[in-house]
DNA sequence: TCCATAGTTCGTAAAATACGAACTATGGAA
DNA sequence: TTCCATAGTTCGTATTTTACGAACTATGGA
């Protein structure tokens, strides 16, 4: 098995946090994390990712979460702990996250009141 | 030639900027069109981009950061004139985009010290 | 020693991206 | 009107990235 990487605080680029971000999955993630306080496994997030998302697939996420500088990821047993490195990011890029974050919240708002609006899987029609 | 396509504001999605901005040419775009004050055409880019950048790989950026909702598009002449969008997504997005500029600037200005530094093509290694 | 759990790595199919060639739309000159 | 130049788009294809099942690795416990 080979040595996870977490890419050392001055090598953290915007454009890395931005593309780990970009997925909904792993933003999905993230932002759980974040709200945690407290270290999780990537297990835990089966629950939070409502589909059945293959673990393979989870565990890549993952990578890009942990090379992209926005957690670290310890061993611990047999599983895997998991935590952001929201401090780090938050010295070298102030207010990138919270600002990510609070977006994301907007839109989670936002989707839960078209969803109560709109109960079955329609959508908008935007050309 | 088809439309361009704009979404409305509603449907402008945290992910779609976060992916957007997370290409080197496309958030050097983005950065140096918000800072400019004024509609600036796709071509000004090409020296803003220094590298010799092929026009339909620059077309397909641009497409790429309109459909995200990043700017907006109009054809003047013969020319295409783009402005941002900053201010709607102000709006929808508090905070979002200054701080993602916000650490671009602080990215380009720590790049710009270790080119002092060390002169010559050579990269930290970070295992 | 054997098994279960948690996660990683590999192989391959599917999707996204880059870029040259060809095309479209507009404005100006002959 | 016709022809040409400019600015940008679209198409075709090679390359890169991503998703996911199968096989593997590491740890703890019976």
């Amino acid at each position: 098995m080979k040595p996870l990487i977490h890419p050392d605080i001055d090598n953290i680029t915007v454009e890395g946090i931005l593309h780990a971000l970009s997925d909904p999955v792993r933003v999905a993630i993230y932002a759980d994390m974040a709200g945690a306080g407290c270290a999780q496994t990537c297990s835990t997030f089966l629950q939070v990712v409502d589909r059945s998302i293959p673990k393979s697939t989870l565990s890549q996420h993952f990578r890009t979460l942990r090379e992209a500088g926005l957690i670290r990821s310890e061993r611990q047993g047999v599983e895997m702990l998991n935590t952001t490195r929201c401090g780090e990011i938050e010295q070298r890029f102030p207010g990138l996250l919270p600002a990510i974050m609070s977006a994301h919240r907007v839109q989670l708002m936002q989707k839960a009141r078209m969803a109560r609006r709109k109960p079955a899987g329609s959508r908008t029609s935007t050309g």
